[in-house]
DNA sequence: CGCGTTCTTGACTGCTTTCAAAGATGGTGG
DNA sequence: CCACCATCTTTGAAAGCAGTCAAGAACGCG
């Protein structure tokens, strides 16, 4: 793990999760590149969205990483969740006109807008079942927090993060970028930092993960599987099932 | 606390929330007196929605309490949130099919179909605004259990919950029903049920809460909720802010 | 090459869990 | 009306996981 920003991600992160999603054809693909030629970056560390601010229109993240985080009182941090290449942000049904967080860059991010989908559309459906999958990752993110030990918060978190990169076509089959410091992964997964970095070390320790410079490796991912009790989201076209 | 199911909510819970949220006028609120007559009852404990359950219909809760759980391989439950009067359950934004967690009813719940909303209608910023409180209840959830220790968890959902069944008609200014038994609130918090039993009893040595029966009462609120940090839910009509 | 950030390490504290068992409590049937 | 039963609450002692504090090493950047 580093500081080092996540590799520029594949421009084509955010039709490939979205064509996973719901099946777009030519008009919808269109829509796509032409909104990717409307973008906004955001440097690391850069709050894009603050807490409580209005919500003007849905945009999709085309490269790097982000997170939806609330501050404290104390100073302490808890990072809600975490926004990958593909992931839609400011997603409001209707017209909810408030970030319930604030949302931070992690890496460098490029964001475009989310082309509006016809109804009945793949994009529409794709938009469905991305807030669907989003709420998925919440009520995981509270059973996580809620019910799990330290090295069970890490796994888990690694392998969900795994499995949404590669809905994305980012990462192989056993390795992908990981570019939050210790600090975020502790603020992440309701830990400290100290104990993050002994979590990650015995998990070296017994080849659970391969960790360096912002790249994360599993040498035997079913067996961290297993450890955890980890229930991937399958999905399937237009439905989402977690079996 | 106690194992006594929650008096007969008053069966204005429903139009009295949705109205505060998005003001209804006749039309509305005809369609949700018509809706009330479509009831259907469940029995506490009883599962009312399988996780992974097709979503036929979004539904509103009459009267009773219910909550969103998932349980472990290791036979541990979490509770991710719980379901009052007036609150909608099910609704899938566009068609996401799929229940993500199981739904359980807590005591006797009645439930109604939610009837479908004109676009623009009071009804429809209802459901737009109690979506989004939904989900700011969720990060909230995750807060709590990731950043702060049991007697934070206790006396920042007790007012969370407070606020929600005002926000609903039910309950007074420092007393409300609690019908959960110290198990259920334990596994909502992240917490064993030995422990939430300790920390309640440190809470009414302090003076924070009266607990008998069902009935919980706060002889001092505001010191409650300076004592977390507590930021209330501020609903405007069609607005929502945390302040 | 120097500096700031991030990662490591050690010792100590303490919150929370675990295990087990003894009281309450409320509802039920006799 | 009372005994009985299941469920829920309470208590104690001991163990463990995670937090705190502090300081040094390593890394990446300019």
């Amino acid at each position: 793990m580093s500081t080092a920003p996540a590799r520029a991600a594949a421009p084509a992160a955010l039709p490939t999760r979205l064509g996973r999603l719901g099946g777009l054809d030519a008009a919808d693909l269109a829509a796509l590149a032409r909104a990717q030629h409307d973008t906004r970056r955001s440097p690391a560390r850069r709050e894009m969205i603050a807490e409580g601010a209005a919500l003007r229109e849905r945009r999709a993240i085309v490269s790097g990483w982000a997170f939806r985080q609330r501050i404290l009182s104390d100073g302490s941090r808890q990072i809600i969740s975490v926004l990958l290449p593909g992931d839609l942000v400011g997603v409001c049904r209707h017209d909810n006109p408030v970030a319930p967080t604030s949302v931070v860059a992690l890496t460098d991010v490029v964001t475009c807008p989310a082309p509006v989908a016809t109804p009945g559309s793949g994009l529409d459906r794709a938009y469905a079942l991305s807030a669907a999958i989003d709420e998925f990752h919440l009520t995981a993110q509270v059973t996580r927090l809620g019910r799990l030990n330290a090295i069970g918060r890490v796994a888990d978190w690694l392998l969900e993060t795994h499995d949404r990169l590669r809905l994305a076509g980012l990462g192989g089959e056993e390795t992908f970028p990981m570019p939050l410091t210790q600090e975020m992964l502790a603020d992440a997964l309701g830990l400290t930092s100290v104990h993050v970095n002994r979590t990650l070390q015995a998990m070296r320790r017994d080849e659970l993960i391969h960790a360096r410079s912002g790249v994360m490796t599993f040498p035997n991912r079913a067996r961290l599987e297993d450890m955890v009790d980890y229930r991937p989201v399958r999905v399937t076209s237009n439905n989402l099932m977690s079996a």
